[in-house]
DNA sequence: TGAGCATATGAGTATATAGGAATATACTAA
DNA sequence: TTAGTATATTCCTATATACTCATATGCTCA
């Protein structure tokens, strides 16, 4: 861990619709489109914040034909470890969370 | 808790000079002129992060005469006060943010 | 009251970045 | 190869905000 990375990784919590990726990802792995349906957000949108999302090393992604799967990584360093599980659970109990996670398992059940 | 406190909050992490404000305080009260000599830092550019920093109600300050001492609150909601000590014991590890201790040091026993 | 110190605030500038629209790339299947 | 779908990237604009310098405010003491 050095400087420029936690720094990275903080600003990278400054933002809404970072957070709720966050948040989706922490119920399991997500594409794009699914995302996009979820968040109501446009695909550059969120191809963008998962790029920035990416280069922190918080995210990572797989390719499965056309779909590109994300996923949250598991930090080795454990203070890291610590503050992600910190920032999601500090988000968990918010409205537009909750509604986001709601979204999503109609979105699993439905297909 | 609401969005927007939680937003304001997580912004407030991303910058180093509010970072190493949190870090320093973290050990005890300071005045901004103190902070000034530990962060070098102009007091105008300090004045205005501590105001940031008072918003999202992290911070409190109490006037001592012609000084103004700056502390840490200690915040209700549990998950809050869990964020901000992962966001603290991530930072004590790295370098800059152990000079700043270093030189806090200096200046409470020297003077 | 006026001088002087600590802190806060305002004006102006530079940079970062979120957002959308359009386009490019990666892959699949016919 | 061509069409079609999912994702990434580029270009552009708007906004947020960090920074410095100058000035204002709050307080103390002579």
């Amino acid at each position: 861990m050095n400087i420029r990375r936690v720094r990275q990784i903080l600003k990278s919590f400054a933002d809404d619709t970072r957070l709720r990726i966050l948040s989706l990802l922490d119920h399991g792995d997500l594409t794009v489109s699914q995302m996009c349906r979820i968040l109501r957000k446009n695909q550059s949108n969120l191809s963008k914040h998962l790029m920035r999302l990416r280069l922190t090393g918080l995210v990572g992604d797989r390719r499965e034909s056309l779909n590109v799967y994300y996923h949250l990584t598991n930090p080795k360093d454990p203070s890291l470890k610590k503050l992600l599980r910190s920032v999601i659970d500090s988000l968990s109990g918010l409205e537009i969370f909750k509604q986001d996670v709601c979204r999503l398992k109609t979105l699993k059940t439905k297909g």
